[in-house]
DNA sequence: GCGGTAAGTTGCATTATGCAAGTAATGATT
DNA sequence: AATCATTACTTGCATAATGCAACTTACCGC
């Protein structure tokens, strides 16, 4: 992967700047595991894009694909350290949100509290 | 604007998740003003895109544009409280950043303390 | 075999981004 | 006064990312 500059910022938006990845990371760190899961979220990810997704985020090291049976093969997607390390990010995009746009849902206080 | 759904990540990223609306709110918070300034950034935006974020920008109160001369018209760029209140999630992007991705540059002291 | 479910892939349309060149307004230089 | 340079754009076209819908493969239970 190569990067616009070395700035932090711009670093972190190419690796994750997309419409997607935050809000797998989201649905993982509140517990969600299976494709289906991720599929029923509310913001509607189509498939195309979900696989393409998990599989940039596996190769990244945000997360990793675990089979929990063999026949047929399926498999959880789990948050890896890296991947967990989000969720401070997170925390902070939903206290901007929550104080400055609208309507926007308050998480469960555990998402929020977390360390 | 429509957003995906309410939650505060997803309708954030609808907001400010492309590839350049942060990096140029980073410039704004260390001072620069002007348009052949971002353009002067190592990312290297281009002349349309960047003409596009700052209208959108500015569409949604980030920033605000102030003529500092008439003649020729000549124009800041300027954060609006509303844009400032990002700087929290830059900050907090900045910290997983130099924590997670080898040779990201340490911001300022000054940008990361800032309040 | 038949219907159902999970986890994808494929094809095509639309939108976003990138690249290069052009333009309008002005000021500075000769 | 004519030319050159600068600033802040716009335009046209190519490529990449995303969205939509349908199809496929592999299995399970009946």
């Amino acid at each position: 992967m190569d990067f616009r500059s070395g700035c932090p910022i711009a670093t972190t938006l190419d690796m994750i700047g997309d419409k997607w990845t935050l809000v797998l990371i989201r649905d993982m760190l509140v517990g969600k595991k299976r494709y289906q899961e991720f599929l029923a979220s509310p913001e509607g990810i189509t498939t195309n894009i979900l696989a393409s997704r998990l599989k940039r985020m596996e190769e990244m090291g945000l997360i990793r694909k675990s089979l929990y049976q063999q026949h047929p093969p399926r498999s959880d997607y789990l948050l890896t350290d890296l991947g967990r390390s989000l969720h401070p990010v997170l925390q902070s995009i939903c206290r901007w949100a929550n104080g400055q746009i609208p309507n926007t849902w308050t998480p469960p206080a555990s998402f929020m509290a977390a360390p």
